[in-house]
DNA sequence: CTGACCCTTCCCAAG
DNA sequence: GAAGGGTCAG
């Protein structure tokens, strides 16, 4: 059932948009693509989302109606921001578009769709800890010998059930390959992970995967939906593809089906998460899988100056692996080479960071204009201590995220359970904040919720405290019990349906949370502040459901509309930031710092010895240095104290170590203190 | 059985 | 420096 398409733009696009002249010949090629499957390489800075942006355009003003496009990003923060461009180009309501991430795209297919699955309306999303905490609950019941054998531990078990899912492969393989030390339980293994899918549908749960893994399933055994979704999503546009795994790849191949439109865009010289399973073959193999596909190249660059741009290009050289490609500079010269800095320790490169940044300022560049850029998180602990101690504002984001805070999450778990009675996890932790009740009174109670509620489907339905009256709690636990009840009650409206999410809020600060918290934590005015952002972002909401869907895709990476983001965000303040995390953003000054070898590179991937992961990490490296549009500090400290070994001497990353000298200019930074 | 207290361990990246 | 794990008093 192949569908044909032409574009017609006889008369003209209705949204005044002359394409031509607003993109450049390699951009437009590909905007005006003709129907069919197509992948563009587009360089770093070289207009990938403004292509995006106008292809999506041309095809509106094409006649193509909107809810016939999906795109998909891999952030939330990409999606809006490719919509709300959109929006400003054309006159058309993209709100009928499906764009997203592929979680959020999978949450809105099995929401349409839950019993399809056996699951009911209104599931939770668990997050890594959700998930922690439901295989500790599984194999607490599944009589695991930890005697005798090394058993890993249910992160060590929620990664590999991870990876088996997203690239599509059984979990012995993943045993087999990456975890050959569990193979002598690889039995028991298995056999969590069997309960461990069980006990998720009679909770009603889902993780993270199975948005997608279940998806999947769904379109696979569903030949009506398959049929339904292939006609709705004639044209499927896929960014970042060089960061697809299996799993997402088969999710694209099957909305596509025979018939459709797909173009994928990417740059497989950024390809950084195979640790999470991406396959950078996706990209490198698409042509091949489709064969009437057509390969756009798009290679000017606008980002960077071509000091930059040529560093960046002698840096990735050394990859075997990839589309050759030649990235040229439309910007003129500046005239200054990138820096190479050696200092003496972590403490002098933090000074040098702060000091320029200063600078910097005074020769008029913004906060917002600087970002500090490293390979692991805990990189930043000087950055931060200096910035913080010159009174320098900066942004960072952390390994923290604001709605995996403890008083967040615990808010969330009154709001998940009063959506979703079988969710033994969100009902575990609100059990557990009421004094007197540990884990051995949580099991219980939950064995006794979960009976009586079994029993009895007006459980599902009715005044929570009506069954809760029935069960027995430890004494000094009562009358908190009691106000927990009373409190659930207040979630939902005489019909058993749960009230807006910002009411839900209110609800649950007011009648247990607020005494909790100020027993619990020092910084209760902080919280308490968190909780009434969480509560006006919830107003935005009239579904709980929406809402907390919502609460678990938005990720670190994207919290730009998230409570604790907005308060930031008008402020000017230097960007703190992973390289992973760097991705797809830009600032017109970058400090690449830690840049020696077994900092980035990363000494594990070193030990590992495989070729594929320096690779990698070079890409990685590739990634940090073309965020860079004006100056780029290459920053490395000489000697760093370890807290095992003392003072460790350190040789320069290979990535600079490989580079022509002629690209760079070494800088001497003496210390005067 | 709970919860306070102390000890050790951990550090790569994230939806 | 926080978070998990173990220990022990109440």
């Amino acid at each position: 059932m192949a569908r044909d398409y032409t574009l017609h733009s006889t008369k003209g696009p209705a949204s005044g948009i002359n394409y031509k002249a607003e993109l450049n010949a390699s951009q437009y090629e590909a905007v005006s693509a003709p129907p069919g499957h197509a992948l563009v390489i587009a360089g770093a800075g070289s207009g990938k989302t403004r292509t995006l942006t106008y292809r999506v355009a041309y095809l509106l003003d094409n006649g193509i109606p909107p809810e016939n496009i999906l795109l998909l990003t891999f952030t939330n923060k990409a999606a809006r921001e490719m919509l709300d461009r959109v929006s400003a180009l054309v006159q058309v309501d993209t709100r009928r578009l499906w764009g997203g991430t592929f979680h959020s795209v999978g949450n809105r297919l099995l929401r349409r769709h839950p019993e399809r699955l056996g699951y009911r309306p209104g599931f939770s999303i668990m997050d890594r800890e959700d998930q922690k905490d439901l295989l500790d609950s599984v194999l607490g019941g599944a009589a695991i010998d930890k005697g005798s054998y090394r058993f890993p531990k249910s992160e060590v078990l929620a990664e590999m059930f991870s990876l088996a899912e997203n690239i599509c492969c059984d979990l012995q393989e993943i045993i087999d390959t990456r975890y050959p030390y569990f193979d002598l339980v690889s039995e028991p293994i298995h056999r969590v992970h069997q309960l461990y899918r069980e006990k998720k549908l009679e909770t009603n749960t889902m993780d993270f995967d199975d948005l997608l893994t279940l998806s999947v399933r769904l379109l696979q055994e569903n030949e009506d939906l398959l049929q339904t979704y292939q006609r709705m999503f004639q044209f499927v546009l896929v960014d970042e593809f060089q960061d697809t795994n299996r799993l997402q790849c088969d999710f694209v191949d099957l909305l596509v089906g025979e018939g459709g439109n797909l173009m994928v865009v990417g740059d497989d010289a950024q390809s950084i998460y195979s640790w999470r399973g991406a396959d950078v073959g996706n990209i490198l193999n698409f042509a091949e899988h489709h064969p009437t596909a057509k390969t756009y190249k798009i290679e000017t660059n606008y980002r960077s100056v071509p000091e930059i741009l040529s560093l960046a290009n002698a840096a990735i050289e050394a990859n075997t692996a990839q589309i050759r490609k030649s990235l040229h500079a439309s910007r003129p010269g500046k005239g200054t080479l990138p820096a190479l800095v050696q200092v003496d320790n972590p403490g002098a490169q933090a000074a040098f960071v702060a000091q320029r940044i200063l600078e910097l300022q005074d020769e008029g560049v913004d906060f917002n204009e600087m970002a500090v850029i490293y390979r692991a998180h805990f990189h930043s602990l000087e950055i931060q201590l200096e910035l913080t101690q010159r009174g320098i504002p900066f942004q960072i984001t952390s390994g923290l995220r604001f709605f995996e805070q403890a008083h967040v999450k615990d808010v969330a778990a009154f709001m998940k359970f009063a959506v979703n009675r079988k969710d033994e996890v969100s009902f575990m932790r609100l059990v557990r904040l009421i004094p007197g009740v540990g884990s051995a009174s949580a099991a219980k109670l939950w064995s006794d919720w979960s009976q009586c509620e079994g029993s009895n489907e007006g459980a599902m339905t009715g005044r929570f405290s009506a069954y809760m009256k029935e069960m027995k709690v430890p004494k000094k636990a009562q009358s908190t019990w009691d106000q927990f009840g009373y409190t659930l009650d207040e979630l939902i409206d005489p019909q058993g349906l749960p009230v807006a999410p910002a009411g839900m809020i209110h609800s649950i600060v007011e009648g247990v949370y607020a005494d909790y918290m100020k027993a619990k934590f020092k910084n209760y005015e902080q919280r308490a502040q968190d909780l009434e952002q969480l509560s006006s972002f919830g107003s935005r909401y009239t579904d709980p459901i929406e809402f907390l869907s919502q609460l678990s895709l938005l990720s670190g990476v994207d919290t730009d509309n998230a409570p604790a983001a907005e308060a930031t965000q008008d402020r000017e303040a230097v960007t703190l930031t992973t390289a992973h995390q760097a991705k797809g953003l830009e600032w017109q000054v970058v400090f690449a710092i830690w840049l020696a070898d077994g900092m980035f590179p990363n000494r594990r991937v070193l030990d590992e010895g495989s070729a594929e992961g320096v690779e990698e990490e070079r890409r990685l490296f590739y990634v940090t240095v073309t965020r860079a549009k004006d100056e780029l500090y290459m920053i490395y400290p000489l000697i760093y104290h370890a807290a095992r070994d003392g003072n460790v001497l350190q040789v320069p990353s290979r990535f600079i170590a490989d580079l022509p000298a002629g690209l760079m200019e070494p800088w001497n930074v003496r210390s005067v203190f």
